[in-house]
RNA sequence: GGGGCCGUGGCGCAGUUGGUUAGCGCGCUUUCCUGUCAAGAAAGAGGUCGCGGGUUCGAGUCCCGUCGGCCCCGCCA
């Protein structure tokens, strides 16, 4: 026979049918016994004699039996086949689950983060924590089809890479034969000179920053969703481009999540028309009038005052979404583009929302000279960077991209309190898989 | 790298101004129960309070050290 899942059952009501999954939950009632079975597809009641009531919370069993209509008093609105059951005439045990370290029956699992953390494999199999990784897959993958459908083309960038393109301090070594390389903090320098080979780049790839921070927003190893493109106008037409991938992505999120969206009782970020958008100083003196706390020479917002630009937005232009822009010049990269009015201030901006940066985009200079003078005055050495400055010394257009932080949006989709819950195996200082001060002794 | 808080049975927590046998919920074991869906009821097992030292007649409860964890800041996605 051939297997049902659990939710194919309500479409057969009289027939013989053969379920595979491990049980959920398990009622016993003495006579009669109540085993929820979970498959991929969700849970169903299956109803037998005693011969239920030996089994235990994450076996895995199959069992065969008769899909019966329930009574309409008998009926469980909450459960998506609450309206039958599965009248059990065979049972097989085919994997014994130990006892299991937590209660898992409950709607949201109740455990701290180490403990989530430290039993991942089990507790990957809570609804409720399968939930994250589905809006995960929904952003990500929304991503990709927000660029194909603005003829973007998607490209492998390479995690090895000889020198570090923005800065050095926080960038993991390698041991590459007898050489010194590093793992990629950003596929920067990749994305922008494929716009001289290709206009419209994208890629879905893993960074890695070595950064000593432990915090609920930072990993060691993260999913960067980088975008670039070539003939712009100016840095408006690159914000406009991450506006419509954001807008994109949090509409699919909204359709196709919505099961996921109300388990943690919460909506998509409320996206304005447009988003609003203001230079650093306007948010800055923004910060200023509202609080008092003076941050206007500051080089960049500090969480606070950027929790408190994304409560202005909300409150003023009805968006939890805001994009800061025109940051000082000597604050990014070398090869961000300067203000022709003010060139103190560049053309890039951050996209933030419900208090956390989740994007960092701009324009770049095209200009080979200019791009050179820059690299040397940022402290770049030219020849380290050979193969970007070859894009620029070739011929290219205008260009502009951004990249968003794929855990961090689903993290502040979801409300969720630290950034390791939005992600299956975080990489930190201090963990990978298992804690690292606890093997080390 | 700087600062704050925390560490009590498998999990999540409570333990008053230090004072007799350390509590609660879930889970676990046994028993009862034919309609539950976080099933219910009864009984029971399980901790000496992260570790080390100190103060005290007496410490989970105060002090020092140590190990571990969480959070905030710097920096960023």
């Amino acid at each position: 026979m051939t297997r049902t899942l659990a939710t194919e059952t309500v479409a057969k009501i009289g027939e013989q049918v053969l379920i595979k999954g491990w049980v959920n939950a398990r009622r016993d009632h003495g006579k009669i016994v109540f085993v929820d079975i979970r498959d991929r597809s969700g849970v169903v009641q299956v109803v037998g004699k005693t011969d239920l009531g030996d089994l235990r919370p994450e076996d895995v069993v199959y069992i065969t039996g008769l899909v019966k209509k329930r009574p309409d008093n008998l009926v469980n609105p909450e459960l998506a086949t609450g309206t039958v059951e599965v009248a059990a005439e065979k049972v097989e045990v085919v994997s014994k689950a130990e006892e299991l370290p937590f209660d898992m029956g409950q709607e949201t699992l109740e455990v701290e983060l180490p403990t989530l953390l430290d039993y991942r494999a089990l507790t990957l199999r809570h609804p409720k924590v399968q939930a994250i990784f589905k809006v995960q897959e929904v952003v990500i993958d929304s991503f990709r089809k927000a660029m194909q459908a603005k003829d973007f083309m998607e490209f492998q960038a390479p995690s090895i890479i000889s020198s570090a393109p923005e800065g050095g301090a926080e960038i993991f070594e390698v041991k590459y034969f007898d050489h010194k390389t590093y793992l990629a903090q950003s596929p920067q320098l990749y994305k922008s000179l494929l716009v001289g080979d290709f206009e419209r780049v994208f890629s879905v790839n893993k960074v890695f920053r070595a950064e000593p921070s432990v915090t609920t927003r930072h990993l060691t190893e993260v999913v960067s969703l980088d975008a670039e493109f070539g003939f712009i106008d100016s840095w408006v037409e690159v914000k406009d481009m991450a506006e419509y991938a954001i807008k994109f992505i949090l509409a699919e999120v909204e359709k196709k999540c919505a099961q996921e969206l109300a388990m943690f009782g919460i909506s998509v970020p409320k996206v304005a028309d447009e988003i609003p958008h203001l230079k650093l100083r306007e948010a800055q003196e923004i910060i200023f009038q509202r609080t008092g706390r003076d941050c206007r020479q500051e080089k960049d917002l500090a969480p606070e005052d950027e929790r408190e630009i994304c409560k202005w937005s909300l409150e003023e232009k009805g968006s939890d979404l805001v994009f800061v822009t025109h940051y000082p010049t000597r604050a990014r990269p070398f090869y961000t583009y300067p203000d022709d009015k003010d060139p103190e201030f560049n053309q890039g901006f951050d996209l933030l929302g419900r208090g956390v940066e989740w994007l960092t985009g701009g324009r770049r200079i095209h200009d080979y000279q200019t791009l050179l003078a820059h690299a040397k005055e940022w402290g770049v050495s030219p020849e380290n960077i050979q193969i970007y400055l070859q894009a620029f010394k070739y011929g290219m257009p205008p260009l502009g991209g951004f990249a968003f932080g794929a855990e961090r949006i689903t993290m502040l989709t979801l409300g969720l309190g630290n950034i390791r819950e939005a992600t299956m195996f975080p990489r930190d200082m201090e963990r990978v898989d298992v804690r690292l001060s606890t093997i080390q002794k």
